[in-house]
DNA sequence: TTGTATTAAGAGTGCTTTATCTGAAATTAT
DNA sequence: ATAATTTCAGATAAAGCACTCTTAATACAA
């Protein structure tokens, strides 16, 4: 897999909360109810984002969390380098450690090309742009078709 | 990690037997000394080529294996195939199943254009290119610096 | 002040990947 | 034949990742 699950959630997380109107606390309960992640499992991801400063949380009744920054001040890079790090966007295709320029493996030339590629895509997608397609018609955010009313959302999650 | 650990040992193998002057039976064990992995687990991986038909492999004294085919004809894509799937060349970004034109995810156009692209990198990148160049100066391909004499490698791997 | 909702933190569990080991089967050389 | 060499197959062990659960900390509301 491209991505870890845990990074996964994590931006499909992120760009939930981009995708709602306005920018304010939303509780992680209901970011998971929402997109069919476990709640617990979820939290923890979440727990990256904060302290990588790209989310802003608050305890207790009516807390959660927030994009700490304006939607269009973070990109995609931005949330995976938060959990995954960022050897995606360095790493050798061969893994062979300290490949470079001075010490190449033979698949350096076509992969960095690939890399730089991959990296500024990444960089250049931020989450104003991606929440702006998942409140599109027919776009999709969850990893399962779900029911659309809120209010049932909240019931279900208990 | 792009590729699984399984899967980088297998390409490693697969472009040192494709350096060789010749395409003849190779012993595992030296394989894996030159390339410093894990006899036994650079078996289970290479049996894995065999499968597929990337392979030939013969036992008992100087067999080994050996390329099935010319190495022009094995591109880096078959071997990845061979070992972790077709899943990086298919996936979707955020991991959603059935993502695709009819049913996308926010990120389905961006990734999608990246995603052909390295596979069309992969499918057309050939062992032989890569054979090449690893017996290039400066290009390497083992984990960790290796020695250069093939005589003395003969000896080290017993 | 007490109760409740919510995130934070960390310990614990199960599964997948990675790695190791052993014995069997095949092939060659003596 | 017998022994040596090599891949094949399966079992086992270790490590890492995905996920769950429990307890603490924090903040609001009655």
């Amino acid at each position: 897999m491209m991505l870890s699950k845990s990074c996964i959630y994590g931006v499909q997380a992120a760009i939930y909360m981009a995708s709602l109107p306005r920018n304010e606390y939303v509780s992680i309960q209901q970011i998971a109810a929402k997109l069919n992640i476990s709640f617990h499992f979820l939290t923890k991801v979440l727990q990256n984002l904060t302290q990588a400063g790209l989310l802003i949380s608050y305890r207790g009744p009516n807390g959660g969390v927030a994009l700490a920054r304006p939607s269009s001040q973070i990109s995609l890079a931005d949330v995976i380098d938060a959990i995954d790090g960022s050897d995606i966007f360095k790493e050798c295709l061969l893994g062979l450690p300290g490949c470079g320029v001075a010490d190449p493996c033979p698949a350096h030339e076509n992969w960095t090309s690939m890399r730089s590629r991959l990296h500024h895509l990444c960089s250049t997608l931020t989450l104003e742009e991606l929440g702006k397609r998942a409140n599109q018609l027919n776009v999709r955010l969850a990893n399962s078709r779900a029911p659309i009313n809120p209010a049932k959302l909240l019931t279900e999650a208990r």
